[in-house]
DNA sequence: GCAAAAAGTGACCGCTCGTTCTCCTGTATT
DNA sequence: AATACAGGAGAACGAGCGGTCACTTTTTGC
């Protein structure tokens, strides 16, 4: 209980951050959620900003080797069918993995108040799944599953509502079941129509 | 300069609660951005929480009055470009409205931590747009300017991606032109793929 | 024109915040 | 066995917080 203290006090504060913000979040109750006293921090992080930056890192390298890398896309589709699993596959994850859902929390509440949170935010809430999608439709039309037509439009268009489910599912969790029912509803629609 | 404090109070809450967020917003700076001092306030707020409640009633109240009532709906436009001007014209409001735009920003921060900005987030973030847009695609199916198709989706798909880029609006307003320009870029490939 | 109520002032209270300091303890190294 | 050191404990700090109070000024109603 003592060498990995540093990567406790981020994961607690991942935790407080995420739920009462940064300025609702007190150094006294993240330390004793850990089992120690507030002074014991100080061993590991020179002031509350600092465990901020360091988390801020944390997500930016995170994201980044998760869904920066363009070898990290998924193989293009073979059918419909197989785009709605790989969809609902990648809607489930990021909905139930905790660590993912605390910091889409946590960027949303503040995106205004720190510019790094402010450009990650961005990628997670707009241009991350639309740059992955774009060349995943891209190859269903050149296999001849979807019609031609832009992909960048059509990776927008597919994303941004599923995004703005997520988005329910992180605001009121007891919709999560119906938000992913309506993904998948949209998802089916939306290959219906722009099949080829 | 005393009848209507109570009202630039709020005024002055909406804008330091959007920029700062409830805790990170205190009281002494509050009121001296209004030429008071801090304990005048209290003759017209028992506590910072009531300014909280007060505000989200009104900006319930507001919400409403301007988006809640169906007769407050837009007419059913009689062709294509009709929508479009519609839409450009909805979100170059919603987009410039500083009061909106700090109640969206507001509802953004503070959405988990208060079960009725919570709410009203829903609202504004994803229902209130398309069960304004729903009758109107209904209508536009019945004059034959759109294809026979599930109104309601229709309207999800439509509405969800503009209300991502009315997002990066706020977060991001530098890049407000090219938002529009993609939102109208948007509205136009929509058309051109559901006509009738 | 005057009394009463409403609005504003400035000093002050108790509390909590982030942070610091000194001391203690367990462990690893030589 | 002696030493060094990292990690934790606990008291204390100054500052800033939301909120109160007694008092003064302004506005209002008759």
């Amino acid at each position: 209980m003592a060498k990995d203290t540093k990567e406790r006090i981020l994961t607690a504060a991942l935790e407080m951050f995420s739920q009462k913000g940064y300025d609702g979040t007190n150094i006294r109750e993240l330390t004793s959620s850990l089992g120690l006293v507030k002074s014991a921090l100080y061993r590991h992080f020179g002031s509350k900003e600092e465990i901020w930056n360091a988390l801020l890192d944390e997500m930016i390298a995170y994201y980044g080797a998760r869904f920066g890398s363009p070898e990290r896309l998924p193989p293009v589709p073979d059918s419909p069918e197989e785009l709605v699993a790989l969809t609902m596959g990648l809607v489930d994850f990021t909905i139930h993995d905790e660590k993912v859902v605390m910091t889409r929390k946590l960027l949303t509440i503040e995106q205004f108040r720190d510019d790094r949170a402010r450009d990650l935010a961005t990628k997670h809430f707009l241009t991350g799944l639309r740059d992955m999608f774009t060349p995943l439709f891209a190859g269903m039309m050149d296999k001849g599953l979807l019609r031609r037509d832009d992909p960048g439009m059509l990776a927008f268009a597919y994303t941004a509502p599923i995004s703005a489910l997520i988005h329910l599912c992180d605001r009121e969790p007891e919709k999560t079941d119906e938000a992913m029912a309506q993904i998948e509803a949209f998802s089916h629609h939306f290959l219906e129509t722009y099949k080829a």
